[in-house]
DNA sequence: TGCTCATGTCACCAGTCGGTGATATCCGCT
DNA sequence: AGCGGATATCACCGACTGGTGACATGAGCA
């Protein structure tokens, strides 16, 4: 009889023995795919560190998803429908007004992309090496973003005579800058990012330029 | 005779035939250290990289420099006292009171930013795979900005009730964002990043924030 | 002149990468 | 039983990486 070939001899992660199974195979790989990205970075992105990973052969990533980029597109779709049901979980907040409205999306925000470690690397490599794979990520990430925004606004309008789609831009801009500066460095211009207290001053400086900026009356900016 | 073999078969980049000049190949080699980072992004910054670039060989970054640690620290050197001179140059704000102050140090900041592409690299790499090497460039560049920003301030104080140091990070943060995606892909949150008129919006939208959140008096958080 | 040493060049190493063809193994169907 | 096809694994390729030792070349000095 032929030894049964122990299958131990395998990476530390996962356990390679699961049935010839295509499904579950393909759902191991987009495992390994999004765990390799969150623990490794974009650097190490690669076939054989995923395959290492999901404990099978590099010539599966290629039949099932057709290389790298079709597995990309295929962890895409995966992290839409993660980030949607992410966000349709949070509460929005109860807010009356476009001010209150806007700084409690931010400070959702802030919460939401500070417990996804895989957001924040689909981020940094969108800001390190844009190319078709971190576009299709960022687009799915941003239409999520913009039907979560535009569910939880209602019927509450900007005040007028301010440039809100700019404004916002910065505000978002602000909270994904800290939140993985923090992640990066654990800070950021000075001001320590680890403690909860840290990120409780962040959150009452975001609060309160949102509240500022949207509360102020520009002056001489009325329609007559 | 020996043919004068033609030194034509080197890499695009630079001249190769520079006498033997230690000095003027090591400023040869941190040039190209500098020029492979901007143009090739720091997933290709390496030794074989950066001597194709320098047109020498990559055995004299070892000789000269150590290696990739102590080619870093040069160049991350040659990189602090760029900015500061940057820096330097820039004329500040000429502004009277602590909010119109910060307006003006931002619009500044996004100038300087968007003109180098070299910072931008180093931010992006920094918040990708933070180490000891881009540690070293964040030091530098946190402390040419914290000079900059002590020397332009002169006696000008916050005003009391707010959190300046978190506030101020977040703006800076904002501003950082905003230009890395910006020149990544052209665009953030929906709001394009191309023309100069784009810029003018986020330009606005930053000092409206920064006046609003520094102007505004804060509700019953005055000393009696 | 001849010697020395700094400068520069070449060849090579082990390792990893993305990618592919050939082969083994097992399930289901007739 | 036997066959076909899907599933999985192995072995290999060329290219590139960081790193190192050996060698050539030239300038300056005794």
């Amino acid at each position: 009889m032929t030894v049964p070939a122990s299958t131990s001899s395998s990476s530390s992660q996962a356990a390679p023995d699961r049935g010839r199974d295509r499904s579950r195979t393909e759902e191991a790989i987009i495992s390994a795919a999004r765990d390799v990205l969150v623990e490794k970075g974009f650097g190490a992105w690669g076939v054989n560190a995923i395959a290492r990973a999901a404990g099978c052969d590099k010539q599966l990533i290629y039949r099932y998803f057709g290389g790298l980029d079709g597995l990309a597109e295929a962890l895409g779709t995966d992290v839409a429908r993660a980030i949607e049901e992410a966000l349709s979980a949070t509460p929005g907040p109860a807010a009356t007004n476009y001010a209150e409205l806007v700084a409690g999306l931010l400070e959702t925000l802030v919460d939401v992309l500070r417990a996804n470690p895989l957001m924040q690397r689909i981020i940094a490599w969108e800001l390190s090496e844009p190319n078709a794979l971190t576009r299709s990520f960022a687009q799915a990430r941003s239409r999520a973003l913009a039907d979560w925004i535009a569910r939880l606004r209602g019927d509450i309008a900007p005040p007028p005579g301010i440039d809100a789609p700019a404004t916002n831009a910065v505000l978002i801009a602000a909270v994904q800058q800290m939140v993985l500066a923090g992640a990066a460095t654990g800070g950021f211009a000075g001001l320590p990012l680890r403690d909860p207290a840290d990120w409780e001053r962040v959150r009452l400086a975001i609060r309160a330029m949102a509240v500022a900026v949207y509360s102020e009356r520009p002056e001489g900016e009325d329609r007559p």
